[in-house]
Formats: C-alpha cells, structure tokens, sequence
DNA sequence: GATGAATGAGACTTCATTCAT
DNA sequence: GATGAATGAAGTCTCATTCAT
C-alpha cells in the first residue's frame, strides 16, 4: 500500500509523535512549530509527515481507537447483548476521559486522516450493531437511536471535563454518569 | 444602585450586545474588534463596555440565564418534586441547544462578570434544592449527586452539538437525551 | 491675577492634586482618566484643571520646588560660603530622592506650566549664585561651572534609582554621592 | 556552540540590528512593527531574531558593553591602580554618553539575553577589583563601595542628558563630571 | 462648569503555513 | 528528504484627548 518509511524517516515519525502524544498528556495544544522544536526537528520535517495539527492529533488518537474498534469487534461476539452493549460503552467513556485526544477527534465531523474516518465509522457500527442486539433481545428502549450513541459518548467526556475535580475522579465520574444513562436505556430495569 | 447610561451610550451599548447575539448565533466566534467595526464604533468604545470577550458573551448569555433562575425559583413552588425537577432540567438543556451563548459561559469556570456568577450559582443552588426534594421524595436515587447537573446539561448540549443536523432537530434531540439520562435518574419508574 | 476660583472647583482642583499626589508616591504612572476615576470626577473637569499629565505632575511637584526655591533664598544670606553652597545641594539632593514627583520635572526642558519654569529658573539661578560665592571665597574649583549643578542632582537621583535598595537607603545612598561629588568640587579639601 | 545562521537569515539579523542602531541613534524608540517595516520584513522574522524589543536592544548594545568589558580586563594588568581604576570609569562614561543604547540596558535589572548579564557581572566584576586595588593601595576613601561605581555612571550619562547641549559637548561634559567624581573619591589628592 | 462616552491610532504578539536552501 | 527562516494577517489591548450632553 503505502511506500515504507525510510529508517531515519521511521524514527522521526516516531519521534513527532511520541512528543505530541505527550504534550497532549498534559494539555498542551498541538502546534507543529513546538513540535518540531521539542522533536528536534525542522518544521517542515513535521509538515512532511503530518500535514496540519489535526492530522498529528489523530495520529495521536489513533492506537486508542483502534484500540477501541478491536473491542466493537470482540463485543460481537458476547452472547449478552445487554452486557456487550454495556462494556462496549464503557470502554469508550473510559477513554474519552482518559486520553485527551480522543475528545476533539470524536467530536468533528471532518477528520484530516482516511484512517481516522475508518475507525470512527467502525466504531458508530459496532456501536449500531450492539444497540440493535440489545433491541432485539428487548433490553434497550428505543428512546435513542444508535446514531446516538458516540455523540453521548463525547457528552458524558464533555460533562466530565465541566465538572473538573483531580483526574483520579474522571474515570468514577464517568462511569457514574454512563451508569444513570444506561439506566435510562434499559428496557428492564432490575426492579425484579 | 448603578446609574443609568447616557442615552447615547445605551444606543450604543445596545447596538453592541445586538451585533453580538447576532454573531453568537450565526456561530461565529466573538472578538471586540470584529464588533467593533461591524457596529461601526471605535475598539474604544467597545471595550469600555466589555473588558473582555468573555464580558460580552457573559452578557448576550445574562437575559437566558436570568430567564432559567426565574424558571428554577418557580419550580420550587411546584407540590409534585419529580415534576419540578425534569421542568427544571428540561428547560435548562433547551436553553443550552437553543442559545449557543449559554455553552461557553455555563462550560466555564472563571467568569467575567459578578451577575453571571450570580446566576450561574443561583442555578446551581435551584438544582440542588429540586435534586434534595425529590431525593428526600423517594424519587431519585444518590447515584448523581447535585454538583453533577450542571455538568450533564453541558454534557448534552455536547452529545446534541456532535450530533449535529439541523437546528430544529436539536431540541427533540436534547429532550430524547435528557429524558433518557432522567430514566437513568428516577427512583421509581412508573412501572408500578 | 488669576479669578479665584469656585468653591467647587477649588475643591475638585484639592482633591486631583491630591490623589495625584498619592499616586506618585506609589510609583504609578500619573494617568488623566486614572486620576479622574480615583477621585470620582469625570476626565473633563480633570482637563479643564490640568491641561496634560505633564502639567498635573508639575503641579505636583510645586510645593517642594518652592521650599527648595525659598531654601535657595535663605541660603543667600549665610555668612559661610561653601556651607551654604553645600546646603543647597543637600536639600535638592534628598528631595529628588524622596520626592518622585521632581526627577520628570527637572529632567525635562520643556514646562508644561509657567510656574514651572519659573520656579526651575529660580532655582538655576540660587544654585549659580552659591556657586558663584563659593568660587569667589576660593572654596571651589572651577571644573564644574553652574548650569551643571542641577543636571548632577539629577544625576545623582537617577544613580539613587539605577542602585534600588530599600526606600530607607535612598537619602543616605544620595548623601554619600553627593559628599563624594562635593569633595571633588571643592578647592581645599580639608587636608590640613 | 550556536549553530551559525544561514546566510540569508545572517543577512536579515544585520539588517535589523542596524536599523534598530540607526533608530537608537537619532533617538527613537525601539518598536519591533517599526523595525520590521523599515527593514521590509515580517513582524515575525524579527520576532524569531529578537524575542522582545528590550532584546533588540541589548543586542545593540552588546559591542559596546564587550568592548568596555574587553577594556576592564586589560585595566587589571595595569601597575598603576589608581590610574586603572580612573581609566577604566571613564571609558564607561565615555560610552554610556557616547552610546544611546547603554543607558537603558545598564539602568535595568532585569536583562533579556543571558549574555547581556554576563556582560554587566563582568563590568561590574571588574569595577570592584579596580576599586578594591585601588582601595589597598590607598588611593580611594571607602566612601563609595564597589556596588555604587556603574550606578554613579549611569547617574554621569543622565546628568549629561539632563544638561543637554550638541553631541560634540557631550563627552566633555562627561569627562569633566567625571573628574569631579573621582576628585572627591580619590584618597591623596594630588597637592603633597 | 462638569460630565464621561467615544475615539482610533498604534503597540505587542502569535501561529499556521510556505518555500528557498 | 530535511531544514528552519520568513511570512503577515489577525487578534489583543491601551491611552491621550475631544466633544456632545
């Protein structure tokens, strides 16, 4: 498919990006000026292999949603649709509040990489597919629609992020608050 | 308490907070200058308006805010606590998809002006009150706590804004997403 | 000469001159619409009394270039050549450390205010003649020549300045230089 | 050490640095946007050469501080300590008049580029040996200590400014407030 | 006389992107 | 391929002064 990479040019690829996924650790917005300083690196080198920041974040997102996409996939083959459709969603909460790329690259609709549009479509269907498990099997109302589900997703992040608090918090807050929405979802709620 | 403007310095000030509403509306993000010279004033003039961008987006926000802590002082007069509540709420998470100048200022921590703090922490202390109530009716269960409302009417605001479509839409969207967080919420779903 | 003026106004002038003052001690820049502000009066009746920055800080300074001025005169009359020529300097000395409202006002060559320059002119003029005594009774060479007594004591303010230190040092600081400076000038130092 | 410029980039960083020497010299303030449209370069470029306009400004300075710091050294070898010591002040006198870029970098504190405080800590440096050789062999009263030589010099270049008059008088000026300077700071006046 | 709103030039700085070397 | 200098629009904000009310 794609040419491989030099060997110098591999360690730079590398090294771009090893750097910008630890600025977006601790917050700091991506500018290819800074990551090429950072890196070592001319700009233009960044520009070569990453053609706008955008690109560079997604990049950076990119193992986690894959991550993420291999999980769908997994999910399809649990015999619970209820719990596959739940564990599903968790995994995706936990992330959206604990890899801080995951956010903005979720949250647009234009994404700079083919790759990104991959994984994100991947995700929406295997997403569909849970939901629509759970549907049949009677345990999911229909009050949301799957294409629903990920825009909640980038919600309860959003709601995490707006209530602040230490980042030990986030993964608690998130979970608490995907737990009342799935509430909200269930056909049956365990009030047997 | 503060003395009235000046005739002329009410037009313009008006004229100001319009051409920024407008411009909220359309999305566009705000900037003094850009007013400015849209109003047709001098940079001058608007800042000795609005110290800050924030100002004045805290401003074109004030009328809502103010409109959802009068709803929310109503609401405590309601005799039915879970009524009260969803009302609350409800109209909370239509204000915030109706009007993009609530996202922002609700998202934030740090405000501008005394007033916004005022209103946003009466809205707060309404929510609150309407949670206990209801708690204490049996209605809801402590898995969300008081301080998590705010936060999860950002949150939906965000799932309706990822979501995207059009702008009609939005509100059926943030009342499908708030009725099934609400789901999640209730003690005792009316299935009895 | 001048119409005295309104009560009123004599009040508003008491009360600019006066937080003009406190604001030079405090090291902050005299600014119109900020002394305006301070003293709740609108910038236009500041304008009206004082024609710039420049001509307030004169104002300012007024008092304690007349005492120096009135000093310059007293001085005239001592029977000791060099001491009075000596005590001149001292007094100039320490009030361009002390008062920070003299160093802009003596460093400058353009007035705002009349007064101003006739007070400078006045003090030009005492500094020539204690000079002028001092060499003529043999106690100072003639190296340095008059117009340049009050450039030193600016000279000296600003050393005071460049050195910083505590508010506490400065006179001591500027009587060191000035001792220095004045033992240079001297004819016969006291050697025997 | 550091990487030599390209040439172009060479080219342009002379460039600025001699308008801004140009700008210094006729008496205008430094201002980067200035500087830049004068050179026909980007507000950015100079903004990469030069961080900050007081940046600009040492750079300007800097020859003129290594020669004077250059001179301090050579001053320490010489026999005569008295005479080193008098010589190497009255080159930085001559400087700080002769030089308009002096005055503010040697005034402040705070320095932009490290290698302007390595320059000041080496005039200083080399003040105090002087002194104190100077000291020990005793030819100056301890009236002034070490820490006051470069403040008194900055005090001589501003009483030079305060005096005004054509540039050509300035040196002389300088010299001669020198003079008295160090009369009234030499031990042994020369009368035995 | 007093007021204070309005002015607007102009300073500072940032950053995504291009392109000569 | 790699480099990094250059670009310049655009945004921020300040402040001395004027003039309508």
């Amino acid at each position: 498919m794609t040419t491989p990479l030099r060997k110098d040019a591999a360690r730079n690829w590398d090294r771009i990006v090893a750097i910008a996924r630890a600025l977006v650790d601790q917050g700091v917005p991506l500018q290819l000026n800074d990551v090429a300083r950072r890196a070592g690196l001319g700009v233009g080198t960044v520009y070569r292999h990453f053609a706008s920041p955008e690109a560079l974040l997604e990049t950076v997102a990119t193992p986690c949603l894959e991550s993420l996409a291999a999980h769908g996939e997994q999910a399809l083959a649990d015999t619970d649709p209820w719990r596959a459709f739940e564990g599903f969603l968790l995994r995706v909460a936990e992330a959206q509040v604990t890899d801080a790329s995951l956010a903005p690259v979720t949250a647009t609709d234009t994404d700079a990489l083919p790759r990104t549009s991959e994984l994100k479509e991947s995700l929406r269907s295997a997403g569909d597919t849970l939901w629509n498990r759970a549907r049949q099997a009677g345990a999911v109302r229909p009050q949301v629609a799957p294409g629903d589900l990920l825009p909640l997703m980038c919600g309860i992040a959003h709601a995490v992020d707006v209530r602040g608090g230490t980042s030990a918090d986030r993964i608690d807050t998130a979970r608490r608050y995907l737990t009342t929405l799935l509430g909200g979802m269930r056909a049956n709620p365990a009030t047997a």
